[in-house]
DNA sequence: ATATTTTTGCATCATTGTTGCATATGAAAC
DNA sequence: GTTTCATATGCAACAATGATGCAAAAATAT
């Protein structure tokens, strides 16, 4: 998958912060956070630049933030061409790795009286194959 | 319920820090911020004494985090006395609060070959009925 | 090549959360 | 009631994440 093309595809300017970001995580199976993406890319571009960044690709939803108890935010792969189904995350409390379970479609949860849902965030935390060996 | 029941109950040392964090969470419907707690307690503890005793009031499952996105993590109480069921919550995104859905248990998910399970967090999103008024 | 819009880098700031250490406090022993 | 001892607290300091304003730089369209 062409790095370029996505950002074309969503009508974002092709710039060489938003390319190496997408290229790092196109590279990881995991979701990563600001801190591991800048140091993948021996912090060639500006915190803030990446935090503005992530705000751009998340509002085209080609990338996602997996948020996880309070450590700091990661973010995933999303809809980079195609739309992507909504799934639940997988946390390995070994290793801190976090990766997306395509696989694990969100069900519907009864509310209280009164109550309107919009959104459900799961996360299953345990220790990835990984670890386990 | 009696606080000062509660401390005993756990072994903990009946502190007037930590009897007016649970006298306020027990006012509160909702979970509460350590801010939040702050300012209802008029800034009469330091910050840190805030974030020891939350610490050791969840050691001992009296409160539980709950955190959602990146927002300040916000404490729900727990096994006050008796013990309480694993259970989703629900963020309302008008009004900022966070609730127990202590009657939204959480089911298991399969898992992908080689992975163990050992907990799971379901955070429902959408509008509570005040909001929604 | 130039103009225009958008991004980036830098400086700065706010907030959350942690740690070390001296002092204060609670609970138990006397 | 006083003393003792473990533990909690307050203070100072620190680290990290994340945001904002503004000038300089870069990307696209002309």
């Amino acid at each position: 998958m062409e790095i370029a093309e996505i950002l074309n595809f969503h009508k974002l300017k092709r710039t060489s912060c938003r390319e190496e970001i997408l290229e790092v995580m196109m590279a990881s199976k995991q979701a990563l956070s600001e801190s591991e993406i800048r140091d993948r890319l021996n912090g060639h571009y500006d915190r803030t630049t990446f935090y503005r960044s992530f705000k751009t690709l998340e509002a085209k939803r080609i990338i996602h933030k997996v948020v996880i108890d309070n450590l700091p935010v990661k973010y995933a792969l999303g809809n980079t061409l195609k739309p992507k189904k909504k799934h639940a995350h997988f946390f390995c409390k070994d290793c801190n790795s976090v990766e997306c379970l395509n696989d694990t479609p969100i069900p519907t949860y009864p509310l209280p009286q009164g109550y309107t849902y919009s959104d459900t965030e799961i996360i299953i935390k345990g220790s990835c194959a990984k670890c386990n060996q």
